[in-house]
RNA sequence: AGGGGUAUAGCUCAGCUGGUAGAGCAGUGGUCUCCAAAACCACGUGCCGAGGGUUCGAUUCCUUCUGCCCCUG
């Protein structure tokens, strides 16, 4: 049965940790090609800021999920998997293996993990009215009309989490089955994955590490590609929620570098341990301390036995 | 050198007329089924600069010292 599920390998880690160089070079050791999930990277023209792979760092190895999307154009998970699929299957036909490169937790877990959702795209008319709503009659009023229609749903979600309250009715109205019902149980896994995860030996290191990126990504021109991208996408568009582009989008103001700098940093810091957060969870990640020769050694060693079938 | 100000959590600061302290930021842990680099939740004991004094009791009043800041010379 689970000979028919395809193998792939996943690379997982907090921002900065190494994942590039590390999936490159067990890429170029395997015959893999690389399947990003970066739901930053996946936009066209979002370089320095979301640390994309350049031509040279990819060797020549094949990117994929990299540059799909227009910054104007909003973009999600369900989208992600629909393509991300196709591109898989291209790899595979091909004799390649598929490497999934990334930092964004849920893609790679609703690629991976076989996550289904309702289907339908998202009504932003109808979050409008929800958050307009929310803001009038405050979070509580919303998650109580969530309640009385779901309240199975209503008991998991925190009032304050409006975010996902207007999501569930959402779901209620178009589906009119209750999300929760959506759940877990019935989904298989699409892929058989090795999840290597890459850390660093200390907080401490991995924080100096983002602190370090950061103050490189302003050198490299952020605030110019900033600049050029908030010509063409709205302010509120999903690809300018990307750490980096807001705070570089007021520096260009106030004309505040080093504020802008540290604000990066400070929110670089937080979404790396959100990250960790995220992947602590998954008890099937072979974790993998820095990036030297043995660190590399070891995963293309487990990477072989896996796919080998050993 | 003289005068004034300040010294409280890693940082910035609250703490009214004396009853041993609290916010923001940072940090840590967590949630997570299509905005996810997003959204949301939880966690605050620190010789209240040091010594002395007044007081039943001092972070809070007085005083000395030390550090920093400002003004005058």
């Amino acid at each position: 049965m689970s000979d028919i599920i395809p193998k792939v390998l996943c690379i997982v880690g907090p921002t900065a940790s190494g994942k590039t160089a590390l999936s490159v070079e067990l890429a170029l050791r395997l015959g893999g090609e690389i399947v990003s999930a970066d739901s930053m990277q996946i936009y066209r023209g979002m370089d320095v800021g979301t640390a994309k792979p350049t031509l040279a760092e990819r060797r020549g190895v094949p990117h994929h999920m990299l540059d799909v999307v227009d910054v104007a154009d909003d973009f999600s998970v369900f989208d992600y998997v629909t393509l991300a699929t196709g591109t898989i299957d291209g790899i595979i036909s091909r004799g390649a293996l598929p490497v999934i490169v990334g930092g964004t937790g849920l893609y790679v877990d609703a690629l991976v993990g076989g996550m289904s959702f309702p289907g339908r795209p998202p009504d932003d008319k109808y979050r409008r009215l929800l958050a307009r709503y929310a803001s009038i009659f405050g979070p509580q009023a919303l998650h109580s009309r969530l309640a009385a229609a779901d309240p199975e749903s209503a008991a998991k979600l925190h009032p304050n989490d409006v975010k996902r309250v207007s999501r569930a009715l959402e779901v209620l109205r178009e589906t009119g089955c209750p999300i929760s019902r959506n759940g877990a149980e019935q989904q298989q896994p699409r892929y058989n994955p090795l999840y290597i995860g890459l850390n660093c030996a200390s907080r401490e290191l991995l924080y100096e590490r983002i602190n370090r990126r950061v103050d490189a990504m302003i050198d490299g021109g952020l605030l110019d590609e900033a600049r050029r991208l908030l010509a063409t996408a709205p302010f509120g568009a999903t690809s300018m929620q990307a750490i980096g582009y807001k705070e570089a989008a007021e520096a260009l103001q106030t004309g505040d570098t080093e504020a802008a700098a540290e604000k990066i940093k400070a929110a670089t810091r937080h979404y790396a341990k959100r990250q960790l957060t995220w992947l602590r969870r998954n008890p099937n990640i072979h974790w993998l301390v820095g990036t030297d020769n043995d660190a590399v050694d070891r995963a293309a060693e487990l990477a072989r036995r896996h796919f080998s079938g050993i």
